[in-house]
DNA sequence: GCCGTTTTCGGCCCGACTGTTTTCAGTCG
């Protein structure tokens, strides 16, 4: 699939470059489209080409498909050559960062001949940009935190990259399996944090073997430099620019090493103080009594908790932030699971602005082994994202229950559902008639992201037929923070009405100490992928992980609910609220 | 540049928001 990012990647940079250029804007989105459609391919785009299929991929047209074969024949577009030397290449990278576009960028390169990124940075902290025409306080302002949002995301990645990244390194390692016994990514990756900075990945191995790992570790083909290269140690910088720190160390070492390099620090210190004030020392290579050396164990994460006379502590809570003290007295919460999960309440189709067909995510969510799953296209307002108007809902209600016909007997359910937009003055972007006809209503803000959105978020809890808040508080990752929202009204709201709250695996919106909040209060929330392609479904694992970073349990996890008790969570909101008995 | 149970040409990416304006340009989803 390297070939498939590549090429998107590239596409992409033509997309950019031609913005910059001014030209013909349905071409611009076209290129975009195309980045887009490869990057999400579930197959490599060379075996399409073999077998001629690359033709038949929607979105590709004769143009895209010559300057792609052109690509794997010669490893360059000559398009791209062409339009890269009209352009200070450089300087386009800024088109990344929030607040600024391709016509601040061109200004600043015609007026001011500003042709790198350190160039146009310092113009705006030194004021320089402020002489332009259009460019105000506030706007410098604006670019001003846009640039630090970028920086940040830049130094960080996100969870979800980072678990991207951690995926190929395990299935390259699959290559070398008779080398090593175990292997596991550890740092904050395996704690789910949502932004991760650098990968660490670990293995158990016997002693002669490692050599030979860390050759192959070097080897991994999206190499960019080697920064280290030993036979405990090595570490890699990626092409993307993402470093890797490898780790060997012998199988007997495996649970303490793991325990060491999972982290967090915070969390070690303190299970490492209690050792020492028993009497013990753990580190990486084992547990041991202080004064003699004497190893003990840590063959197993398992074993080293047990000898510390402690409970195992998930990785995901292990932040000082409470757990250790439970763990002690064996008091720890059961969090949920992957495998309690069973189903999947926000994902779009092709009938908005998924990519994948009705048919095709249905086909993905049967083979996840869910008992259900909603389809959630957006709706009418939503008019980038081909949201649909009520007419178009109703056609795909026959599609889906047709499905349903397939699928029921084989023990998996379909449900209506949508996500409607919450407009500006609180009111749902589609009438009741229509919402009472859906088996499970999601409703998200996706308008006026800068004010305080209580009054909306309230209103929308208020509907009968509301049943899930999308992404609550509007953050999204690196570009975006929250707008202000008076949360505790929310909580006790969407609990007195029987509403979930979103956990967006995406936006990492609501965040762990939101979800944590929504566990102490009693606030139900459900666990969504919002999938724009079946690839992004397998995103649950890491939903899971954020949901246990916040302490999440099953009881209070709407995704581990069976069919019977969701349609029971619809019903009794629509009776209370109809009946007039809250609010 | 892509696409076609209205089409092989002419639509498609529209509306909101912000900030800078004096009637609009740039950015975003």
């Amino acid at each position: 699939m390297e070939k498939n990012k590549e090429i998107a990647r590239i596409f992409e940079r033509m997309a950019d470059i031609l913005e910059f250029l001014g030209d013909n804007p349905y071409r611009i989105n076209t290129y975009r489209r195309v980045a887009n459609v490869l990057s999400e391919l579930n197959e490599n785009v060379e075996e399409l080409v073999r077998k001629g299929k690359i033709y038949r991929i929607p979105g590709l047209g004769e143009s895209s498909v010559e300057k792609i074969i052109e690509y794997l024949q010669t490893g360059k577009i000559s398009k791209y050559e062409e339009l890269k030397k009209q352009v200070p290449e450089d300087l386009l990278e800024l088109m990344e960062v929030p607040g600024i576009g391709p016509k601040t960028l061109k200004l600043a390169y015609e007026r001011l001949k500003i042709k790198t990124k350190e160039e146009f940075i310092q113009a705006v902290k030194s004021g320089k940009l402020a002489f332009l025409p259009g460019m105000g306080e506030k706007k410098l302002q604006n670019i001003l935190r846009g640039l630090e949002l970028w920086q940040k995301s830049r130094e960080r990645m996100s969870l979800l990259e980072a678990y991207d990244i951690g995926r190929g390194l395990l299935k390259y390692f699959e290559g070398v399996k008779e080398l090593y016994e175990k292997i596991e990514l550890a740092g904050s990756l395996r704690r789910r944090k949502e932004t991760v900075g650098d990968i660490d990945l670990l293995v158990s191995a016997r002693k002669e073997n490692w050599k030979r790992l860390h050759q192959h570790f070097v080897a991994y083909p999206s190499v960019k430099e080697v920064l280290l290269h030993g036979e405990t140690k090595s570490s890699i910088v990626l092409e993307n620019g993402r470093q890797v720190d490898f780790r060997t160390v012998e199988p007997h070492q495996w649970g303490s090493a793991l325990q060491y390099f999972t982290g967090s620090k915070e969390h070690n210190v303190r299970v490492r103080d209690i050792a020492k004030a028993k009497g013990l020392k753990l580190s990486e290579y084992g547990l041991f009594v202080a004064d003699t050396e004497e190893w003990l164990g840590g063959r197993t994460e398992e074993e080293v908790y047990e000898l510390i006379g402690m409970q195992w502590v998930p990785p995901e809570i292990r932040e000082n932030t409470g757990e250790v003290e439970l763990a002690l007295e064996g008091r720890l919460p059961k969090l949920v699971e992957l495998k309690d999960i069973k189903g999947d309440f926000h994902m779009h189709t092709n009938w908005s602005d998924g990519i994948n067909t009705l048919e095709e995510m249905a086909q993905a969510c049967y083979e996840l082994g869910y008992q259900y799953m909603v389809v959630g296209d957006h709706s009418q307002s939503a008019r980038v994202a081909n949201g649909l108007d009520p007419a178009r809902y109703r056609e795909q209600f026959k599609l889906i229950e047709r499905l349903n016909e397939y699928y029921n007997p084989r023990g998996f359910y379909i449900l209506k559902g949508c996500e409607v937009d919450i407009l500006p003055d609180g009111s749902l972007d589609l009438p009741d008639e229509l919402l009472e006809e859906f088996d499970f209503v999601v409703a998200s803000i996706h308008t006026r992201f800068n004010q305080d959105n209580t009054y909306r978020i309230l209103k929308a809890i208020e509907s009968p037929y509301v049943n899930l808040i999308g992404h609550p508080t509007g953050k999204a990752y690196g570009t975006r923070e929250s707008y202000p929202l008076d949360m505790e009204r929310v909580f006790e709201l969407a609990k007195e009405t029987g509403t979930a709250l979103e956990l967006n695996i995406h936006r990492a919106d609501l965040s762990p100490e939101l979800v944590r909040k929504c566990m102490e209060r009693g606030v139900f929330i459900a666990i969504v992928t919002d999938a724009h392609a079946v690839k992004h479904l397998s995103y649950m694992e890491l939903g899971v992980g954020l949901a246990r970073r916040g302490w999440a349990v099953p009881e209070l996890v709407l995704n581990t609910k069976d069919l019977e008790s969701i349609k029971a969570f619809v019903r009794r909101k629509r009776e209370l609220m109809l009946s007039g008995r809250v609010v």
